[in-house]
DNA sequence: ATGGTCGATCCTCGA
């Protein structure tokens, strides 16, 4: 089975991309991130031509995820059931069953400035997931995949530079202490765990050209639990589709799961 | 690879 994460920034702009992507890739199981739509306006008719299902939970502007999935697409649930009465405003979070693997497509926020709302309100909605997934989820025992632009380089071999870093969104200690607690609740950064070497990212700012100056970070990640992660037996990031005419600024992160 | 923000929105903001 093979999952993948891709934040398009931008469904409506990389639609023609992510259906070329997906005739190569064959994705069984794709989360996307970004794409920035309105659920009317999520073209679930590219996909039902390619053989998939998807579920879409979006607002307009910005943010956005989806799950598109050709093995079945179950317990469809957007946003957190924590209940909480200052209920996320933005579209984050989409959770489905996919041949009995729960999967979680998620964007988590920016944080901006460290000091910014908007770093607090980063830190509250990791801790909600967390939350939420030992609420309603069985790691121990159950497949569960975690995926998405986690916004967080979760140690400094997923920088390009740590001391230019240092301070700054992204690599700070609460946010990766915030992906630690997902860690301890028995979730494994799959990429992680098939490569040791730091240079290798998932994104690239569209800027100053820092695609092809190799500067980098790993901040879209795939963590699954011990039933599922026990299964894993390919890992890759396709750094070529941040390459050619009108890329994302994120490349798909992609990984194999011997499971049924 | 022969270059050097982009996308959505409304001209600026978010990433």
């Amino acid at each position: 089975m093979r999952i993948v994460t891709w934040n398009v920034n931008s469904l409506n702009a990389r639609i023609d991309r992510v259906e070329a992507w997906i005739g190569a890739a064959s994705p069984d199981i794709l989360c996307l991130q970004e794409t920035k739509m309105t659920d009317e306006a999520f073209p679930h008719d590219r996909f039902a031509a390619l053989g998939y299902e998807a579920a879409h939970f979006g607002e307009g502007r910005w943010n956005g995820v989806a799950i598109v999935s050709r093995v079945g697409l179950d317990e469809v649930r957007s946003g957190f059931a924590d209940g909480r009465d200052d209920s996320d405003p933005d579209a984050r979070v989409l959770w489905a069953t996919c041949s009995g693997v729960r999967v979680a497509s998620c964007y988590v926020p920016n944080g901006r400035e460290v000091d910014h709302d908007h770093y607090r309100y980063k830190l509250d909605w990791l801790g909600r997931l967390h939350d939420d997934l030992a609420a309603n989820t069985q790691p121990d025992s159950d497949p569960v995949v975690v995926v998405g632009d986690f916004n967080v380089a979760p140690d400094d071999r997923d920088v390009w530079d740590p001391k230019e870093l240092e301070g700054s969104t992204h690599v700070t200690e609460p946010e990766r202490q915030a992906l630690g607690r997902l860690v301890a609740l028995g979730f494994v950064d799959v990429f992680r765990e098939r490569f040791d070497s730091g240079g290798l990212y998932s994104w690239w700012d569209y800027r100053g050209g820092a695609f092809y100056k190799r500067m980098g970070m790993r901040i879209d990640l795939i963590y699954a639990s011990a039933p599922a992660a026990a299964a894993v037996d390919f890992v890759l990031v396709d750094r070529n589709e941040r390459k050619g005419e009108k890329p994302s600024d994120h490349a798909p992160v992609i990984a194999d799961f011997a499971l049924a």
